[in-house]
DNA sequence: CTGAAAATTTGCAGAGTATGCACAAATTGT
DNA sequence: ACAATTTGTGCATACTCTGCAAATTTTCAG
């Protein structure tokens, strides 16, 4: 059950966030001290960092929860025939599906988008979970037979099938952005796969 | 001409380096200040900032030598059939010709990959230059005759394109370290390309 | 060789970020 | 209402980083 203490927590950090970023889009990010933000947050710098941890953690988003159980066992196990098109699909569905403000998260985006700094860090904070995405394409390929004694390199592979399938997710990222995010999950996956398609499809390979 | 200015220059930026790099892989990142890489390379604080403007900057490689006109030109006006193979070869030159002090090569390497910041933002600073890449693909693009009347998306093509092949990138170093960087660039432009061509190739798209 | 010019290094003051700790205030469950 | 628990704050302190001016070193022309 919700309680006062929760729901006063949330306000709170919500409150610290818009107050950031709204601090950031007037002043330009280098020039927010955490002291402004407290000021027009009321809360002690002391709360800033027991709630963030470090000025830049009140930018960067919160950490994207990663998929549950019964989305990674349909991924393993299922019979999609592009190990592509199945896990970008998983990835995106938990990047998408987030109900939250949307006047603040396009706030947020664009502030991230105009501060190099910021970009950056996004980026390293999205491709810190990669190790947790080539193991379940491990695990799909041994799920398909496929082992580490027939081909040495399996792991290579899906580190690439992964940073191939995370490159297509910033590429994406960008695209969702420009629409306002208003795509769907279906339009994002259709989009990129096409896109990845006509990309391998091209090449002819000495 | 060098001067000895230059060359005081060079021992001092590289003094500093290989301390601060020894005392991180003794005492770990977190744990090493600033004062005590300037104690270990007797120099004064305000010349380590001199120098590299940030705790971290010492720790991050200097940045990379964009590819020089000839190359880009061999590039874009470039006959191969594989613009993966031909954009990936034109990094890996610049990133693996690099005559540099091996031995702290390896110990800035190892000090990175065991520590999770600094390996993020190395990836960061890698992906900083992809724009620079996404245009000289476009100009390979154009070069060929396509052009974003007949693909309103070129542009995205051009960044998946280096999106992936900077992907490639990012494995083919982890692979280039573990052979303990013996490997010349055909190895590795052989076995990224080798690599891509299976995963590309195994995908059956709906 | 010598002295002025230019580049480099340094000390210092100060702003900003971040952490530990103890205490005050608010909330919860009884 | 009260004891326990959680949350917020003040304070001291360490560390990163910048601007500025003075001190030092290197360069180079005469």
């Amino acid at each position: 059950m919700e309680t006062l203490r929760d729901r006063k927590r949330a306000a709170t950090r919500h409150s610290i966030r818009r107050a950031a970023t709204l601090l950031g889009l007037q002043h330009g990010y280098e020039n927010v001290t955490v002291d402004m933000i407290c000021d027009a947050s009321m809360v002690s710098a002391r709360t800033f960092f027991n709630y963030f941890g470090s000025k830049e953690g009140v930018y960067i988003s919160s950490p994207k929860p990663t998929p549950n159980q019964t989305q990674v066992k349909a991924f393993v196990e299922g019979t999609g025939s592009s190990v592509f098109g199945d896990l970008f699909s998983m990835i995106a569905e938990k990047i998408v599906d987030n109900d939250a403000d949307l006047e603040y998260f396009r706030e947020r985006h664009q502030l991230i988008q105009q501060t190099p700094e910021l970009l950056n860090r996004e980026k390293a904070r999205i491709s810190e979970t990669e190790d947790v995405f080539v193991g379940y394409v491990m695990d799909r390929f041994r799920f398909r037979g496929r082992s580490e004694k027939e081909t040495p390199d399996l792991m290579d592979e899906a580190r690439m099938v992964v940073s191939l399938v995370f490159g297509a997710m910033r590429y994406t990222m960008q695209k969702w952005a420009t629409s306002n995010f208003a795509d769907t999950r279906e339009d994002l996956v259709l989009g990129a796969s096409r896109l990845i398609q006509r990309i391998t499809k091209n090449e002819h390979w000495p």
